[in-house]
RNA sequence: CGCGGGGUGGAGCAGCCUGGUAGCUCGUCGGGCUCAUAACCCGAAGGUCAGAGGUUCAAAUCCUCUCCCCGCAACCA
C-alpha cells in the first residue's frame, strides 16, 4: 500500500492557538482524511515546539518552572486540536526525549559530514528584543524597536556549512518543481539562494532552556535546528526501522509562508548533508485575517477558534476555511461572510438536501431505501464530481474539491423539482420512478458525504449513519474511477430526519 | 528602483500559465413548487475585465509603461 506522510509547522507555545493555527491544522488533516480515503498508508505529525528563550520567557511570567508550562500548554493544545476534530497520528513536543536523541544524533552526522565548524557570532545585540540585529537595521544605531543602543557582543558558536549547499538546493529546485508550492514562493526561494547563502550558527551559548550540544554541553542547539528535527525524530530517527524506514521522507510540510525559507533551504540542506532523502513537497500557505485585519496581539484581535466552533459547530468553521481560504492565498474571516456561507451552502443546499431526502423516504416508503439505478444521469454527473474532486484534492485545491462535491448536491436539489415527487407519490402507476427518485438522491447524499468526509468528518458521519450506509465512514475508500459505491440499499429502516445545520437567523 | 500579492457586473471570487462569444456564489427583481431548515427550482437585470500603448486575424488572457490597494522589515501560522 503506498503510504503518505505529512506534517503541520510545529507551534510555539508562547500562546495558545488562533484560528490562523487552526487553519493550518485544519488544511492538513482535510489532506490527512482525503488520503486516508483514497487508500493511502497515511501518517499525520504535528507538535509543539518547546524550546527557545522566548518560551522560558513565557513560563517564568507565568511563575512557572517551563517544563510544567509545556506540559500545560501541549494539554491545551492538543485539547483544541481534538475539539476541532484533528487526526494526527502523532504528536511531538521538542522536549521528549525521543526528539532530544534524534537531534543530537543528526547533529553527529553533520559533524561526521565535517559541516560543523566553530566560529565567533558577533554583533549588535538588543537585550530589549533578546535578539542581533544587523547594522543595516539599526535607526541611528539604536534599535528599531526599543530606541536603545545595543550591545556588541562576541560570543563562541558552532556554526553549520549551509553556504556548502546552495549550489545542491538550486538543483533540487529545478529538478523538482513541486518541492515547493505555490509557484510564487518557489521563485522567492530560487532568488534567495542564488543571492548566496551564509553559513549559519547553530548553537547558542547564552540560552539554557534547550537541546545540549553534542559535545559541547556548554552550548544548546540552536531552537529552528532543533525544531525541523522533530519531523523525523517523530518517526523514530535514528532508529531506521520502523516508522522512519516506513514513512520517510515526508509526502508534504504544510507550513505558514513566512517559515519557507527554514523549511526550503535550511532543512534540505541539514538532510543532504546527513545524507538522508529529502521531503517530497513544502506547502507554504498564506494567512488567514480576521474583519479584513490582520491576525495580532497587537491589535488585540487574536480569535479563538473555539469560539467559533462552540457557537456553530467545528465541521462550519472547518468548511468555511477551507472553502474560503485556498492554501496558495491569504484569505478573510468575517462573521458576516461566515454565516452567509452557512446558511446558503451548509443549511440551504446540503443540509436541506439531507432532511428533504430523509422526510420524504419515511414519508412515502416507510424510512426504506429500495434497491434501484441512479436516474437522470446522476450516475455520470457523480463520476465525473468524483475524477474533478480526486484531481484538486492530489494538488491540495481543497476549494475545487469542494466544489465538486456541491455539483452534486446542486444536481440532486434540482432532480428534485424536475421530478416533482409528491406528485409522483400520489400516482401507484408510477411507484417505480419514485423508487428510482428516492434511491437517486441518497446515492447522492453518499457521495457527497463521502466527499466532504475529509473537510466536515463529524457531518458527513451523521449523514452516512442516518442513512444507515455500509461500510462505517472510517472504513470507506474512493471508488475506482468511473465506479460508485455499493448501493445504498438497506434492511433497516433509515434514521430520523433532523436539520443537519440548523439556519443562523441574523 | 527593497520583496511579494492583488485591482473582473452591488459584494466575494474563478478564468490569465496552454490567447478565440466573460463564468460562479451571494445580493436584487420576476415567476414556479410545496418534499424540505420561509429552505428548493426557473428566468431577468447588471461588467468599456484599474488605465494607456503594443504584439496578433483575435487579448481579461502575452509584452511595456502608469495609477491604486494590501502584506512582509515589529509579537504572530
Amino acid at each position: 500500500m503506498a503510504k503518505f506522510y505529512l506534517t503541520t509547522a510545529i507551534d510555539y507555545v508562547n500562546n495558545v492557538p488562533h484560528l490562523g493555527t487552526a487553519y493550518e491544522k485544519i488544511a492538513a488533516d482535510a489532506i490527512a482524511r482525503y488520503k486516508r480515503l483514497a487508500g493511502f498508508d497515511t501518517r499525520f505529525l504535528m507538535g509543539n515546539d518547546e524550546h527557545s528563550i522566548n518560551v522560558e520567557k513565557a513560563a517564568r511570567e507565568k511563575g512557572l518552572d517551563p517544563k510544567v508550562y509545556c506540559d500545560q500548554m501541549a494539554e491545551a493544545f492538543q485539547a483544541v486540536w481534538k475539539r476541532l476534530d484533528i487526526s494526527y497520528d502523532d504528536f511531538i513536543r521538542t522536549t521528549e526525549p525521543r526528539h532530544v536523541r534524534g537531534v543530537q544524533a543528526l547533529f553527529r552526522a553533520f559533524v561526521d559530514a565535517g559541516d560543523v565548524y566553530k566560529g565567533k557570532y558577533e554583533g549588535f545585540y538588543c537585550v530589549g528584543c533578546e535578539r542581533f540585529y544587523p547594522e543595516k537595521d539599526l535607526v541611528d544605531g539604536k534599535c528599531p524597536v526599543h530606541k536603545t543602543v545595543p550591545q556588541w557582543l562576541s560570543e563562541e558558536n558552532h556554526f553549520f556549512k549551509l553556504s556548502a549547499y546552495a549550489p545542491r538546493l538550486l538543483e533540487l529546485y529545478r529538478t523538482h518543481p513541486e518541492f515547493m508550492i505555490p509557484e510564487t514562493r518557489r521563485n522567492e526561494i530560487v532568488n534567495v539562494v542564488e543571492g548566496g547563502l551564509e553559513d549559519i550558527s547553530v548553537s547558542r551559548a547564552s540560552v539554557s532552556w534547550g537541546i545540549p550540544f553534542p559535545n559541547d554541553p556548554g552550548h544548546t542547539v540552536y531552537v529552528w535546528f532543533d525544531a525541523l528535527i522533530n519531523y523525523i525524530s517523530g518517526l523514530g530517527y535514528p532508529d531506521t526501522k520502523g516508522n522512519y524506514s516506513k514513512y520517510w521522507p515526508a509526502d508534504l510540510h504544510v507550513i505558514g509562508k513566512d517559515i519557507t525559507r527554514f523549511h526550503c533551504i535550511i532543512w534540505p540542506a541539514m538532510l543532504m548533508s546527513a545524507k538522508l532523502p529529502l521531503p517530497k513537497t513544502v506547502l507554504g500557505h498564506g494567512w488567514v485575517q480576521f474583519q479584513g485585519e490582520k491576525l495580532s496581539k497587537s491589535l488585540g484581535n487574536i480569535v479563538d477558534p473555539l469560539e467559533i466552533a462552540d457557537r456553530w459547530g467545528a465541521d462550519a468553521l472547518r468548511y468555511y476555511l477551507l472553502r474560503e481560504v485556498p492554501l496558495t492565498r491569504d484569505g478573510d474571516f468575517t462573521w458576516e461572510l461566515f454565516i452567509d456561507r452557512y446558511n446558503a451552502d451548509l443549511a440551504n443546499d446540503w443540509g436541506n438536501l439531507f432532511t428533504r431526502t430523509v422526510s420524504m423516504i419515511h414519508r412515502y416508503r416507510g424510512g426504506k431505501v429500495a434497491e434501484a439505478a441512479p436516474i437522470e444521469g446522476l450516475e455520470l454527473v457523480i463520476t465525473d464530481a468524483l475524477r474533478d474532486y480526486g484531481a484538486a484534492m492530489e494538488r491540495y485545491e481543497i476549494e475545487k474539491g469542494i466544489e465538486a462535491a456541491w455539483s452534486v448536491i446542486r444536481r440532486a436539489n434540482r432532480l428534485v423539482e424536475e421530478k416533482a415527487p409528491w406528485n409522483l407519490a400520489k400516482d401507484p402507476a408510477r411507484a417505480a420512478e419514485l423508487d428510482a427518485l428516492l434511491t437517486t438522491l441518497v446515492i447522492a447524499l453518499q457521495h457527497t458525504a463521502l466527499m466532504l468526509y475529509p473537510v466536515m468528518p463529524a457531518k458527513a458521519r451523521e449523514v452516512w449513519e442516518t442513512l444507515r450506509l455500509k461500510p462505517a465512514m472510517e472504513q470507506v475508500r474512493l471508488p475506482r474511477e468511473g465506479a460508485l459505491l455499493s448501493s445504498p440499499a438497506a434492511a433497516e429502516p433509515i434514521g430520523a430526519s433532523k436539520p443537519l445545520f440548523p439556519r443562523i437567523e441574523r
